[in-house]
DNA sequence: GTCTATAGGAGGATAGAC
DNA sequence: GTCTATCCTCCTATAGAC
């Protein structure tokens, strides 16, 4: 169940073809922009290939999000499971929750860093793009996730509002949908001026500061910090 | 160039009408997923009218992220020079510049609140979906705004490396984007835990706040900062 | 400028041979 | 299980009347 075995790349069962031939171009082109054509044909099947392992596109597409979402996720809470065993009273810092929740999904579920990247695009392009068909999928694999981070998040930041925890959790995953298709975007005319390479770990490490950075800011109710240049006059301000 | 007349809503002309249309079908089921049949009786024109106004289903496709883009990136870019010229020689805060950044793209031109907001969730489902067609459009779009974001950020982060700066307005971008959709998601079901309203003014706060912090614990080298609960010790760790 | 009508093609889905 | 052939719908684009 959470597991995938490491032989489907090519040359498997033509229903992994199949779903291995939609998941690349669905993250190469879009959903809608894919027929089905394409796809028997991208994967050496028939057209019919599809309806008959599916029974029609739709069923296809939630096949493709199902097959990685889960094992994502999963590996998710057992990191977070690991973490919260081992660091026994006081609990997990929150850079190591940061990096619970990250590290899955920039290796989706590990062994796949060939195979996950184009599942890595699919997802960063879908998620801001939640269209009905994918809405009950998403709600019930992120339900549960969402609820143990929170909490684990709010053990790290005493004090935090329910209002402010969902928010930084909204904020630490568009940090992390954007940062999904970094490492697959065409190194010319990216949309704004990035281009990294594919270290994992790198990227991790600066989502994991980041994140863990704006979370503390956000909670923080009014900047107890002294390393402030200039103070931040105006908030609130007149801008505009 | 810079102005958008306010009489556009409904009613106008057959162009504007057929533009509105297109950004509202667009931004709720997609650009693929729109056909030229819903876009002209959704603006009550004929089939024929958007290959008369426009050319072609792409070339409208171009105006309507144009129509809207400009005006945002040069309200951005003056919000900045405002900025510059008010606050002497020291310059300006991080989270003014932050401000700057992300109020127009909130606000989407000041006045278009009702008429923006599906622009606004256009803009988020795209940006993460960077089609061909779009690409030359938000490359010459945001080049300059990169440039001169990236240096007025240089200069409130002393220190700040060139890639930690690029990776931070990357970051930046994600929690806009993210944040873009939120105010028009269907509230049952999100993808994740959120469903906030339409508080334009606290939700610009929670992004600047967010962001700064997650700036300053980016560029900052070894966290010199004494409000950490924790020590974030394993930062590099063994995880997973 | 705006309409009707239609060309010409691509889409998803299915029936039925093998 | 896999293929060929085909149905019917929907698409973009255009020609030509008004």
């Amino acid at each position: 169940m959470s597991e995938i075995p490491a032989t489907e790349k090519a040359g498997g069962e033509t229903r992994t073809r199949l779903l291995d031939a939609a998941e690349r171009l669905f993250a190469r082109h879009g959903i809608d922009a894919t027929s089905l054509r394409k796809i028997t044909s991208e994967a050496h099947a028939n057209l019919a290939a599809v309806n008959y392992h599916f029974g029609s596109k739709e069923a296809l597409i939630r096949e493709v999000f199902l097959r990685r979402l889960h094992p994502m996720n999963e590996e998710r809470l057992a990191a977070l499971d690991r973490l919260e065993r081992e660091s026994g009273e006081k609990g997990p810092s929150l850079e190591e929750v940061l990096r619970a929740f990250y590290l899955p999904a920039l290796t989706l579920c590990s062994g796949l860093e060939r195979e996950g990247s184009d599942f890595r695009r699919l997802l960063a392009r879908v998620w801001s793009e939640p269209r009905e068909l994918l809405r009950p999928i998403f709600a019930s694999e992120f339900r549960t996730l969402a609820e143990r981070f929170q909490a684990a998040l709010a053990r790290c930041l005493p004090g935090a509002s329910s209002e402010d925890l969902r928010w930084g959790i909204f904020f630490l995953v568009g940090i992390l949908t954007h940062g999904l298709q970094i490492p697959n975007l065409d190194p010319q005319d990216p949309p704004v001026c990035l281009r990294p390479g594919e270290d994992v770990e790198a990227t991790l490490a600066r989502m994991v500061r980041f994140g863990a950075g704006g979370l503390r800011a956000l909670v923080r109710e009014d900047d107890g910090c002294p390393f402030r240049e200039e103070g931040g006059k105006r908030e609130g301000g007149d801008m505009q």
